[in-house]
DNA sequence: GAGTGGATTTCGCAT
DNA sequence: ATGCGAAGTCCACTC
């Protein structure tokens, strides 16, 4: 029950009380965390009824708001950041709307119990790094378009054709135009569609014969199917290989997950 | 800094005091809420490294972890229900690691501070009511196939095809079959490549002349033009409409939002 | 503001 | 377990 610029911390407050205290985080942008029984209504794209029971609210300091079960990783309410929050006592209740526009939705928790309240002023400016994301897949895949198939020969990538954006985009042994769809995790039939857009694109645009090459780790087993009636191949890649050729001087240990 | 059955609370602890309180509270599949500085490294579908910063750490009774930031609806890092939790003190720094199989990946958060811990058995069996989902939207045309085409004769829906399965399937005033796909949101180039799919394959085993409808309360302007080139036709759905098909006795005001 | 594609998507359902 | 599509997806980025 400690009070300072940072942190504030209270239990089992009355409903007046946890509103005067959330009101004036709110004003503050802290983040909080209330803790309570609580029953909430969604309405906007889709609706949504959830019954009284006891969660977790979370209200960032940007305003995002999240209601959490006690199990499940995803909110089983919540409404994203930038939207404008409103506290107030009804009928002994207290009430948090968070209300956006574009599109327009509201989300109401009405909390008929008050546990603890957390409001914290965070400061956090450490960096985030992801690696293996599509886009580094990609920058592998450039930096060495061996990895994708031998003697590939690297003429552009993210070409912009009809469709979209080409990954790669290259020559073969043969002079075969290489046109292909890069996928970081298993490809599934719409992403042998679109590499079929991809490459219908580009046939109507050179008398050079068009290679459809979907790289990815695994394919899914319909889009196996798919990708036979189309002509188009399919390429193994290897993220453990990958992985090395982005990061030569790291801990080979990082990716030893990786499969 | 009351302690009952239900919630306990502690704040500034030590290091030593916070890794013994964290596994009892573990131990007993309570909720908790971590308050404090850490670092967080992910290994697994893919790899991340998160720099010291203020966070808010939640571990639900189902193992689920999710490590939020001051700002943004999504956690930073998280890992889904399910995995194995351990809490172990390392050099004077609490460390969190969540693991779990298929897939193998693991996350570790180490706090160098906590200032609140929050363990909570929390009760919560009301149930959550999502209207005007897909399914719904999908119910509302069946009963009432008139709010797709006027005089539209239900044939059946959800029927198989090679590429997957038919939304809605029927007849015309002019006996001509109908192949309507319905889309909840605003209906993209995705959708359309999918209606032209279902309308190819049904051409190919009928005589008849198909329609190829797509459904939606809005269409994506570079699906219109895909939408002309394919033949295919957009069928504007009113939600609202459809809602009230769907909820004949609830308060009409529920749908105020949905346009 | 709308449109497009990715995501450690997650989630659910059917195979 | 895998595959497939939907999601109040969220999110970033482009036009």
């Amino acid at each position: 029950m400690k009070t300072d610029g940072q942190l504030l911390v209270r239990e089992r407050l009355d409903v007046r009380a946890a509103c005067l205290t959330i009101a004036r985080a709110l004003a503050q942008h802290r983040c909080l965390v209330v803790v309570g029984d609580c029953s909430v209504e969604y309405h906007g794209r889709a609706r949504s009824v959830l019954e009284s029971g006891e969660r977790i609210l979370l209200i960032k300091s940007d305003g995002a708001v999240l209601v959490h079960r006690p199990t499940g990783s995803r909110p089983v309410n919540w409404q994203p950041s930038g939207c404008i929050l409103k506290t107030t006592e009804k009928d002994h209740f207290l009430v948090i709307e968070a209300t956006r526009r574009t599109p327009m939705e509201s989300l109401t928790v009405c909390f008929t119990r008050v546990e603890v309240i957390v409001a914290a002023e965070l400061t956090d400016v450490g960096g985030f790094y992801l690696h293996l994301s599509e886009e580094e897949l990609q920058r592998a895949v450039l930096a060495e378009p061996g990895l994708l198939l031998p003697d590939l020969r690297l003429v552009t990538y993210e070409k912009k054709v009809e469709p979209g954006f080409i990954d790669v985009y290259g020559l073969d042994s043969c002079n075969r135009l290489v046109v292909a769809e890069l996928k970081r995790g298993r490809a599934g039939r719409a992403a042998v569609l679109q590499l079929a857009r991809y490459v219908e694109s580009v046939r109507q645009s050179t008398p050079l014969v068009v290679r459809g090459v979907l790289a990815a780790p695994a394919l899914a087993k319909g889009a196996h199917t798919m990708l036979a009636q189309l002509g188009l191949e399919f390429v193994r890649v290897d993220l453990e290989k990958c992985a090395q050729s982005i990061l030569p001087g790291r801990d080979k240990k990082m990716v030893e997950f990786l499969t």
